[in-house]
RNA sequence: UGGGGCGUCGUCAAAUGGUAAGACACAGGGUUUUGAUCCCUGCAUUCAGAGGUUCGAAUCCUCUCGCCCCAGCCA
């Protein structure tokens, strides 16, 4: 699963062309944007790890730039969350660069731009600009306004920016050409009046530039040589280029545009996410179900899966949907290595081993990794009473079940053999609890006698364990792609996303759990502490990802 | 139907005119005190389709088909 052979993608070739030609004397700087409105998600993930993986690559540097400007839709919260997962995710981008820097220079810039004759303060109404602008197959009309002469566009640009005008009353458009088959191209919008409250520069302006101005010019101040960007901003590389040529600007920065990530069974667009919290269809950004890194980190998932994930699925042009299965399994690789095991019943079924001395607790020794003896041991009770998983017993076990059913004999892990004598059920039939006995000469799990015994299940002390709360998630969507128009995407919800086990019996160790760090709870999967109901009376927790089961796949068909 | 992109295994993805990597999934088998992990084996005579150029084409040319994006004073 290393990318060590991995072939570089044709970002990277590009890259490396550019450095072989020493073009910007063959340094590389890139930068990840986001617009600071709202939570990053794992497309963005995908995104953040180009941009700093080419950075890296080439020591080069990426900058974290906030793209804020507009006011209308930006907040601190999001600033402050954006830079702490990026951190999260590994990242060092020293101090972050905002757009809102640079808003004095943008404005000289545009100013510039009208000097030159090469933009113009437009008096069109929304509606009568989008009259103008033409559509798909037809042309645009020239704006009345757009020969007005440089003295009034630069007197009307000022009084814009003075705040003299309400918003929509004028625009600064820049003068290309409303002819163009690239609608992008009919004198774009570079300015707009908005009188919002900015979260950095407040009430200082009440203009702003619009993205295809400020980003370019951004780019350039910045020094960045690649420009990565999402394949809807194909159509806007004219325009970016035409304004780094229009004006004067320390580089010009090679716009190269990739396809965005797609997952089956999730969204990844702002807005829908937007609506799956504002409707309560989930308790949060921060959902362990969510695919926003927040909820991904809740989860219990690792930066380096994460990383690994993005490193694994490549990056092209082509607008792809990536199996579910690549990431859990990313994360699998991961926590095989790290997670520390441990044995915890999420549905109880006591079991009373009869001819154990009832007054007796025993000390055992399990591994807290099966194949890394560095990870060391630990020492967990037994006794007469213990909890089993309800899956683990069959009353009338078809064959290849290796668990227990009536007269069966199985290991309790790092135990005893044990053989179940009698079933004990309530008046509506079902089983209460297992009466068995236990193979006194095989502690450890060993039978002195050689007798094979197939199946293992894990158990705790029915005396010794703490209860908890573990919540285990399914996919949030029923369909593979919910994204598709045919219907709300709402009614594919999966009504079973989440399913909240209480008294769950865990191993007494687990009392010591951090948030957020992985565990595996034998033969069920890899499970944390939620980090934000970690209360030791009463903790909960995630199940990050099961393990692979073939078993279960095999008894559905 | 204007413009810009994209079509290689079920899903991603390499191959840069020299004879279809790899990963996940899937199917078999082995090891195992987790039905986990790990380890083997198999899995595209064919690259959206049709023509053409060439000793040789997924790669070049022509046409056809399919999918995505663009008509915010959002990014």
């Amino acid at each position: 699963m290393e990318p060590e052979n991995k072939k570089e993608h044709f970002i990277e070739s590009i890259i490396i062309k550019d450095i072989e030609n020493n073009k910007n004397d063959g340094k590389v700087c890139t930068r990840f944007p986001p617009e600071p409105n709202g939570y990053l998600h794992i497309g963005h993930a995908k995104s953040i790890c180009l941009n700093f993986n080419m950075a890296n690559k080439f020591n080069g540097k990426c900058n974290l730039r906030f793209d804020d400007s507009n006011p209308a839709k930006e907040k601190q919260v999001y600033i402050d969350s954006i830079k702490s997962t990026v951190n999260w995710l590994g990242f060092e981008f020293g101090t972050p660069f905002f757009a809102s820097d640079y808003f004095e220079r943008l404005h000289d810039f545009a100013v510039e731009l009208i000097k030159k004759g090469k933009a113009y303060v437009c008096s069109l109404s929304a509606d009568d600009l989008r009259q103008y602008r033409g559509t798909l197959t037809e042309p645009g009309k020239d704006s009345p306004y757009r020969e007005r002469s440089i003295e009034e566009n630069l007197n009307l640009f000022t009084r814009m920016k003075n705040g003299e005008f309400d918003e929509g009353e004028h625009t600064l458009r820049a003068k290309i050409d409303m002819s163009s088959p690239n609608i992008n191209l009919r004198d774009p919008i570079i300015y707009r009046v908005k009188k919002a409250f900015h979260p950095r520069t407040h009430d200082q302006w009440c203009i702003y530039p619009m993205y295809d101005f400020a980003h370019c010019l951004s780019d350039a101040l910045e020094g960045i040589t690649h420009s990565l960007c999402s394949l809807e901003f194909e159509d806007h590389r004219p325009l970016y280029d035409w304004t780094l040529d229009e004006l004067e600007t320390p580089c010009h920065p090679r716009q190269i545009e990739f396809a965005r990530l797609n997952i089956n069974y999730t969204v990844l667009s702002k807005r829908k996410l937007q609506r799956l919290v504002e409707e309560n269809h989930v308790q949060g950004w921060d959902d362990p179900r969510l695919p926003t890194l927040e909820g991904i980190k809740r989860r219990g998932y690792t930066p380096e899966s994460i990383r690994n994930f993005c490193d694994i699925i490549g990056v092209s042009k082509k607008e792809s949907r990536i199996d579910m299965t690549i990431l859990e399994n990313c994360l699998r690789d991961d926590l095989n290595e790290k997670a520390p095991r441990v044995m915890a019943v999420l549905r109880p079924l006591k079991v009373t081993i009869e001819n154990y001395p009832d007054d007796k607790t025993e000390a055992l020794t399990a591994k807290n990794h099966p194949q890394k003896e560095e990870m060391g041991t630990r020492t967990i009770t037994f006794s007469r009473q213990i909890y089993v998983e309800q899956d683990d017993f069959m009353e009338d076990p078809p064959k290849k079940f290796f668990r227990l059913g009536p007269g069966r004999e199985v290991r309790l892990r790092y135990a005893y053999l044990v053989t179940c004598q009698k079933v004990i059920k309530d008046e509506s039939g079902n089983v209460t609890e297992l009466i068995c006995t236990y193979d006194p000469e095989t502690k450890g799990g060993n039978a002195p006698d050689g007798r094979k015994v197939k199946g293992t299940i894990h158990w705790v002390n029915a005396n010794d364990c703490i209860d908890a709360e573990v919540r285990l998630y399914d996919r949030l969507f029923k369909d593979e792609n919910p994204e598709q128009d045919k219907q709300d995407f709402i009614e594919n919800l999966n009504p079973h996303s989440l399913e909240a086990l209480e008294s769950c019996k865990l191993e007494k160790s687990l009392i010591n759990a951090a948030p957020e760090t992985a565990y595996q709870f034998e033969r069920l999967g890899y499970f944390c502490l939620d980090s934000k109901n970690a209360d030791k009376k009463n903790p909960v927790f995630n199940r990050t990802v099961s393990l692979r089961d073939v078993w279960a796949k095999r008894s559905k068909k």
